[in-house]
DNA sequence: CACGATCTGTACCAAGCGGTAGACTGGCGC
DNA sequence: GCGCCAGTCTACCGCTTGGTACAGATCGTG
């Protein structure tokens, strides 16, 4: 693996985990065929070699930047989901993602959408892979929702997997809008408005 | 022009209109840098020649398709703002947009966001026409939301811009969703509980 | 029926793509 | 301090990219 120090030979003169996370701002930005590899050694400052060396392939170097991406910016929002009621978790949810589209320490935006909604024939997996990100992040606050309808957190009639779905795509909706320059304010009076809408509060 | 029709000299072996609309397909589908000329002059028919005389360039192309698209698709969902509340005005732009997202004479999803959200540093001029198009469209919510708070037709305290904006971003989700392969049926179920949040039904 | 104008098709261009061979470098164990 | 070996660096690979030169085809006109 990897990740594992070899005992011998020449050390790294670059740290894993930091190349990584610059070769993951790279894709953010431009995206998988956007980020081409002189973009992508150039953002993270070793050549070639080193990167096949350490990651593999292309490819592989983005799945492992989408992992990392999920465990950080993606795990932040779904913690989010973690509060005693629906409402409370879906705010929560949607605030975080908010602030996570607007971090200024990081590109505008999504990596799961910018990464590749749409790719070239010969990339399609990459689209698959990203899409397969958000499903999931769809199935745990559908997973949330489930729960609160269990508990009666939720107003008869509230379908869990249609108010996940649409929780979700106006998530990505923002995601979409902070690509665009919108800022932190304009997405938080979006969230404002859809929480009115909700009717989840007691 | 390339619209007009020479007097003399060989005629046109393909009508433009026609191989326009099959390269919105596959930027639709593939995305700017996705749909590479060879991806493109097997959709649309033609090879190299015939496109560079009849369009100028890829980038040229694009905008053609891009412009046509608004004309068709996005006039679509503009022209359901055309309604007499800005209830019904949501909703049947929500309803139009989810339909087009998922009309199966078109690839899923909208090219606004699909032609490329993200870019190739060289290509950033498409990003920033989509997203030009896509703040028209918000632009053109918010107009008629205005005109609904004069009217009194808007509750006190609704902004009209932070509601076109939550129009918008609901739609843009829906078109990542769609891309992902949702259905009607779930784009449709995801407006439902937006509109029965707005409150803004008489 | 030949001319001029325009379009089509083949075959090409330089540049950039993702990926790699091979010489060189430098820290550790003996 | 010498050998080992993983890492670095330069320079390259074949292929695709967007874009075009040029020859031949096909029309209207004189």
């Amino acid at each position: 693996m990897s990740t594992e120090t070899p005992a011998v030979g020449r050390p790294r003169a670059f740290d894993e985990e930091t190349v990584l996370d610059r070769a993951t701002e790279a894709f953010w930005r431009h995206g998988y065929e956007g980020a081409s590899l002189s973009v992508l050694t150039s953002a993270m400052g070793i050549n070639r070699p080193s990167l096949y060396a350490a990651f593999g392939s292309k490819e592989q170097l983005f799945q492992r930047a989408f992992a990392r991406y999920h465990d950080t910016q993606v795990a932040n929002a779904r913690a989010a989901l973690d509060q005693p009621t629906a409402y409370a978790s879906i705010e929560a949810f949607l605030r975080a993602s908010a602030d996570g589209l607007t971090d200024r320490d990081h590109p505008a935006g999504c990596l799961s959408i910018q990464g590749g909604l749409a790719c070239s024939p010969d990339n399609a997996r990459i689209s698959e892979i990203l899409a397969a990100g958000r499903a999931a992040t769809e199935a745990a606050v559908e997973e949330r929702l489930s729960r609160a309808a269990k508990e009666g957190d939720l107003p008869d009639g509230v379908d869990p997997g249609a108010l996940a779905r649409f929780v979700m795509a106006l998530s990505e909706g923002h995601a979409v809008h902070a690509a665009s320059g919108a800022s932190r304010e304009d997405l938080h009076a979006s969230v404002d408005i859809a929480l009115r809408a909700l009717a989840l509060r007691q």
